[in-house]
RNA sequence: GGCCCCGUGGCGGAACUGGUAGACGCAACGGACUUAAAAUCCGUAGCCCCGGAAGGGGCGUGCCCGUUCGAGUCGGGCCGGGGCCACCA
C-alpha cells in the first residue's frame, strides 16, 4: 500500500472544503452560537511558528465545536497599518500599500495550506478604506460623545519611530517596537478617555471568569487603583497646593512638601529663578529610563516657600521641586513623612529634614522606636499625632479624612495608574484622523458626506517628519464648519486602534455602519479569543475600553469583548553564535557527536540557550518547509502535541518527525485494514479482546472531548495515541464490526487536530460523506466505565500490591481481599492490623 | 523594591476535589524483517542494593519541618528558576 502523500491529499481536502463552502457561516441559524478568534496578524509576508501555533489551537476549537453541533465563527483579517510598510518604502522604494497587500496575498496562501477551518468570505485588512472608513466615524462618535478629546501633555517621543506612543507602549522606558528611549515632549495630542472607565475595567475583571488570572492581574496592576485623600496646604505666598496621599494618617509626621519639576507651580517659580530652572530642566533631561530610576538619588531644590500645616498652621513645612514625585500620578504634589515612607526617608536624610515616628507597631513602646534606614510601613498605633494618639492606622485615616472634610480643605479621592490613551501618531501608513484644524473654528470633525479621509495614493518617504504633513496637496481642504481654508489633521491613529474593534466587524462586515447591532447581538462576546500574552494589556485593555465606548454609543450590548482568553506559549528554538559573536541560522548550524559546528566545517559553534523564535536571533524555522516536507496535519500536531498549551514549545525536527510517523500509521492502520464489514453494520455483545477496544474507543472519545473543552491539546493527543496503541488490527478475535467502530472513532478524534488525514482515512472507510460535516462521536457511558477496577493495597502507606474488585464493592470484601494478599501478610508479618482504612473503588490501607 | 507564577526520569510532560508517581510522546538500548539501508514490527527502560535466575528489598516529585491511615497535591520555612510592574505618594 502507498504511503500518505499529504501534499496532495492535502491540496485535494482544501479544494473540497471550498467549493463546498463548508466554512462559510451564516448569521442567520438556528443552532448554539460559538465565536472563535486568533489575534489577527500583521502581514509581514510569511507565516512563522507563532502564526501557526495560535491558528491551530483556534482552528482545533473551531472544527471540534462545529462537531458538536455549534454555528461557528472563525474568521480572519489583517492587522494592516503600522511602520514595517514605511520601512519597507523608504528602504526599497516601494508603495506601502502595494507592499502590504501583496503580503497578504502572500500570508493568505500560507494560510491556506495550513487547511484552516476560515470563513475567509468575511476577511479584511484595517488598511481597507471600507474599513478605515468606519472607524474614522466611530473616532468622530466618539469625539461627540466626550470619549475623544485633543490636550497639551507631557507625552512619550520615540526619536527613532519618530512617533509618539501611549503609555502601554513604553517597555522600560523604551519604545515597544524600536527598543530607542523614548523622550518626553510636550505636545498637543488626540486622546481616547479610557480613564473614564478605569473603575469599570478594574471591577468587572472578577467577572472575566474564563480569562488567566495572570493577565486580569496584569491589568488590574497597570490600572492601578489606590484610595486616599486629596487636601491641600497654604503656602507663604497666599497660594495654595494640593497633594494626595492613601497615607493620611501619617500627616502629623509630615516633614515637607514635594512638587514635580512638571508641577505648574514649579514650573512659575522656574521662570523666576534660574537656578531651580537649571534643576528643573535636569531632571527632565534624565528622564524615566530604568537605569535612571535605579540609580538615580533622590534629588530636591528647596524653593523656600513654606506650607502651613493643616492641624497646626504654626507649623512650616519646607516646600521643595524633588525629582522623585511624578506629575502624572495623584496631584503632582506631595507631603513627605519620612518615618513611613521609604522614598521620603532617603530625601529626608539627604537634607536633613526630621525624621517623627508617627505609627508604632503594637509590640514596641512609643519612647524608644526609632527609625534607621528603613521606613516603617506595617501596621500599629498612632503616636505623637495630638488627637489621632492610640488610634489605627484606619481609624486615623478616616479621621484626618472626616477633619479636613469638614473644613473644607480636602475630599477622599481616588486615583488610578492607568493615563488615557494617547492615539496620535505621526507616521502616514495608519487611519487618518478625520478631524480638521481651522484658525476661526479651531478642530472641527470631517462631514459624514466627506468619509473616508482616504490616504493618497503616493507617499514620498524622503526626508524626515510625516510625509502626510509634508504632501503638496493633501492636507488642505476648506473648513467644515466655516468653508474657509483649513488644514486636515496630518496625524493618524494608534494602530491599536484599528485592532480594538476588528473583532465586531467580524460580525457582519457587509454592514452599512461599522458595526451591526443585530449581528453583534448575536455573535459578541467572542467565546474563545486566543493569542499571545504580549498583548496581556495593550490590545487585550484598548479593546475592553473599545466595546465599552461601542455600546455607550448603542452600537453593542455588551462591555467585554472577549468572555474566554486563552494566552499561548511561544515557540522556542536555541540559539547558535559563531566565534565572532554574531548570530547564526539553524541552518547554517550542524549537530555532531553532541557538539555544534557550523555546517560542513570543523568550526565549533556556541550553543545558547532557548529561546523565542526571532528573526535578530536567527533561530526561526520557517512553516513553510515544514509543511512541504510533511505537510499541515504534521506541523499541527506538533504543535499540539507534548506541551501545554500555555506554555513555550521548544521546536524539534525529532518531534516533527515523530508527528509525520503517526501520521503514516493511522493511514496504515485504516486503509491496510482489509474487510472491513460494510457502514452501519451492527455490533453484537462484546466480550474479551473486542470488549477491551470497545471500551478503549469509549473511553477516547470521553477523555478527549473533555480535553478539547478545557483546551488540553496535549492531553486530547496523548488519549489519542493510547486509542491507536490499543488498536490491533492483526487480531482475528476481533470481529470487524468492532474494529470499524474503533477506527471511525479513531478519524473522528484526529478530525479538528489533523483534518486532510482525516478526509482521506473517512473516504478510505468508505463514507461518502466529509468530516467536517460528521457529528462528534459520544461515548457510551457504560463502555466508559469499567465493572472491576483494580484497587492499591497498601500496609502503612506503602504499596504492596493491587486487587481486582468488582466496582462498588464494599468495604467488608475490599478489606478480606487486601488481606488475603501474601504481600500483604509478609509484610504485616505475623502482626495483627490496628486499622484498616477503605476507600470504596479506591485503595485499602492496612495499619499495624 | 512591589506583586505573581513555577521546580516530577536524559528531554517535553501525565497524575480528577490528598489515594498504585512517571500515562503519552521524543531521545536511547536490545531484537526481528532486509544483501544492506530506510521504513516497519516486537521488546527494555526512575535510581540504588541483594540474587545465577525467577524474584525480593530500599530510596525517590528542589531542600527542611508539619498536618494525615496516606502528601507531587494541603500548611510553614528555606533554596533555585521565571514573569509583570517599577520613585504610583
Amino acid at each position: 500500500m502507498a504511503r500518505y502523500n499529504a501534499r496532495e491529499s492535502e491540496k485535494h481536502w482544501q479544494a473540497v472544503w471550498a467549493e463546498r463552502q463548508c466554512f462559510v457561516t451564516s448569521n442567520d441559524s438556528t443552532k448554539p452560537k460559538c465565536y472563535v478568534l486568533e489575534m489577527f496578524p500583521y502581514p509581514s509576508g510569511r507565516i512563522h511558528m507563532g502564526h501557526v501555533r495560535n491558528y491551530t489551537m483556534g482552528d482545533v476549537l473551531a472544527r471540534f465545536r462545529r462537531a458538536q453541533g455549534y454555528n461557528v465563527l472563525h474568521p480572519m483579517g489583517w492587522d494592516a497599518f503600522g511602520l514595517p510598510a514605511e520601512n519597507a518604502a523608504r528602504e526599497k522604494g516601494v508603495n506601502p500599500r502595494e507592499w502590504t497587500y501583496a503580503n497578504i496575498a502572500a500570508m493568505r496562501e500560507e494560510l491556506k495550506r495550513m487547511g484552516l477551518a476560515i470563513d475567509w468570505s468575511r476577511e479584511f485588512a484595517t488598511c481597507d478604506p471600507d474599513y478605515y472608513k468606519h472607524q474614522q466615524r466611530l473616532f468622530i462618535e466618539f469625539y461627540k460623545a466626550g470619549l475623544v478629546y485633543r490636550a497639551e501633555a507631557n507625552v512619550n517621543w520615540d526619536p527613532v519611530d519618530g512617533t509618539v506612543l501611549a503609555n502601554e507602549q513604553v517597555i522600560e522606558g523604551k519604545g515597544w517596537r524600536s527598543g530607542a528611549p523614548v523622550e518626553r515632549r510636550k505636545l498637543s495630542q488626540w486622546f481616547f478617555k479610557i480613564t473614564d472607565y478605569a473603575d469599570d475595567l478594574l471591577t468587572a475583571l472578577d467577572r472575566l471568569e474564563r480569562w488567566p488570572e495572570k493577565v486580569r492581574l496584569m491589568q488590574k496592576n497597570w490600572i492601578g487603583r489606590s484610595e486616599g485623600l486629596r487636601f491641600s496646604f497654604d503656602l507663604s505666598d497666599g497660594e495654595t497646593v494640593d497633594v494626595f496621599s492613601t497615607r493620611p494618617d501619617t500627616l502629623f509626621g509630615a516633614s515637607f512638601v514635594a512638587l514635580s519639576p512638571d508641577h505648574p507651580l514649579a514650573e512659575r517659580l522656574a521662570n523666576q529663578n534660574e537656578r531651580l530652572a537649571a534643576f528643573v530642566a535636569e531632571c527632565r533631561r534624565v528622564g524615566t529610563a530604568e537605569e535612571a530610576i535605579e540609580t538615580a538619588e533622590k534629588e530636591g531644590y528647596d524653593t523656600g516657600l513654606t506650607a502651613a500645616h493643616p492641624f497646626d498652621p504654626h507649623r512650616k513645612l519646607p516646600v521643595y521641586v524633588a525629582n522623585f514625585v511624578l506629575m502624572a500620578y495623584g496631584t503632582g504634589a506631595i507631603f513627605g513623612c519620612p518615618a513611613h515612607d521609604q522614598r521620603d526617608l532617603e530625601f529626608a536624610r539627604k537634607y536633613d529634614l526630621p525624621v517623627l515616628p508617627v505609627v508604632v507597631p503594637e509590640d514596641a513602646a512609643a519612647a524608644n522606636f526609632g527609625i534607621g534606614r528603613e521606613a516603617y510601613i506595617g501596621p500599629g498605633r498612632l503616636a505623637n499625632s495630638r488627637f489621632l494618639d492610640g488610634m489605627s492606622v484606619e481609624a486615623a485615616k478616616a479621621e484626618v479624612a472626616r477633619r479636613l472634610e469638614a473644613a473644607g480643605k480636602g475630599e477622599r479621592a481616588v486615583h488610578y495608574r492607568l493615563r488615557d490613551w494617547l492615539v496620535s501618531r505621526q507616521r502616514p501608513w495608519g487611519c487618518p484622523i478625520p478631524m480638521v484644524r481651522c484658525v476661526t473654528c479651531g478642530f472641527v470633525p470631517v462631514r459624514e458626506s466627506d468619509l473616508p479621509v482616504l490616504l493618497p495614493d503616493e507617499l514620498e518617504f524622503r526626508g524626515a517628519g510625516n510625509p502626510l504633513d509634508s504632501h503638496s496637496s493633501w492636507k488642505h481642504v476648506d473648513c467644515p464648519q466655516c468653508g474657509r481654508p483649513a488644514q486636515r489633521e496630518t496625524d493618524t491613529c494608534d494602530t491599536f486602534v484599528d485592532s480594538a474593534w476588528y473583532f465586531a466587524r467580524f460580525c457582519d462586515t457587509h454592514s452599512e455602519g461599522p458595526v451591526s447591532r443585530k449581528a453583534v447581538e448575536y455573535w459578541l462576546p467572542v467565546d474563545q479569543y486566543i493569542g499571545g500574552i504580549e498583548h496581556a494589556i495593550l490590545h487585550l485593555l484598548y479593546a475592553r475600553f473599545f466595546t465599552r465606548g461601542l455600546h455607550r454609543l448603542g452600537y453593542t450590548n455588551v462591555d467585554e469583548p472577549f468572555a474566554g482568553l486563552f494566552t499561548q506559549g511561544m515557540v522556542c528554538h536555541e540559539t547558535y553564535k559563531g566565534q565572532d559573536g554574531q548570530w547564526l541560522a539553524v541552518d547554517e548550524v550542524e549537530k555532531r557527536g553532541g557538539k555544534a559546528y557550523l555546517k560542513g566545517m570543523d568550526v565549533e559553534v556556541t550553543v545558547g540557550r532557548s529561546e523565542a523564535m526571532s528573526k535578530s536571533k536567527k533561530n526561526g524555522i520557517a512553516p513553510e518547509a515544514i509543511i512541504d516536507a510533511y505537510g499541515a496535519d504534521t506541523i499541527r500536531w506538533f504543535m499540539l502535541s507534548d506541551t501545554p498549551p500555555e506554555r513555550d514549545i521548544e521546536w524539534s525536527n525529532e518531534g516533527a518527525e515523530g508527528c509525520w510517523r503517526f501520521v503514516q500509521r493511522i493511514h496504515r492502520l485504516v486503509t491496510e485494514t482489509a474487510d472491513l464489514p460494510p457502514l452501519g453494520s451492527r455490533l453484537d455483545s462484546a466480550e474479551g479482546a473486542s470488549l477491551e477496544l470497545r471500551r478503549s474507543a469509549h473511553r477516547a472519545v470521553a477523555a478527549v472531548t473533555e480535553d478539547l473543552e478545557a483546551l488540553r491539546f496535549n492531553r486530547a493527543v496523548a488519549q489519542i495515541y493510547t486509542l491507536a496503541n490499543a488498536i490491533n488490527v492483526a487480531d482475528k478475535s476481533v470481529p470487524g464490526a468492532v474494529l470499524r467502530e474503533a477506527l471511525e472513532i479513531l478519524v473522528l478524534l484526529i478530525g479538528p487536530m489533523m483534518p486532510h488525514l482525516a478526509e482521506t482515512c473517512w473516504h478510505s472507510l468508505g463514507h461518502e460523506g466529509l468530516v467536517v460535516d460528521a457529528p462528534w462521536p459520544k461515548a457510551d457511558s457504560d463502555l466508559v466505565r469499567s465493572e472491576n477496577i483494580r484497587i492499591a493495597v497498601q500496609v502503612n502507606g506503602k504499596l504492596r500490591g493491587t486487587v481486582d474488585l468488582p466496582r462498588g464493592t464494599d468495604k467488608e470484601s475490599a478489606e478480606a481481599a487486601a488481606l488475603s494478599l501474601d504481600t500483604v501478610s509478609r509484610a504485616l508479618d505475623g502482626k495483627p492490623p490496628r486499622r484498616v482504612i477503605v476507600v470504596p473503588d479506591r485503595i485499602v490501607n492496612v495499619v499495624v
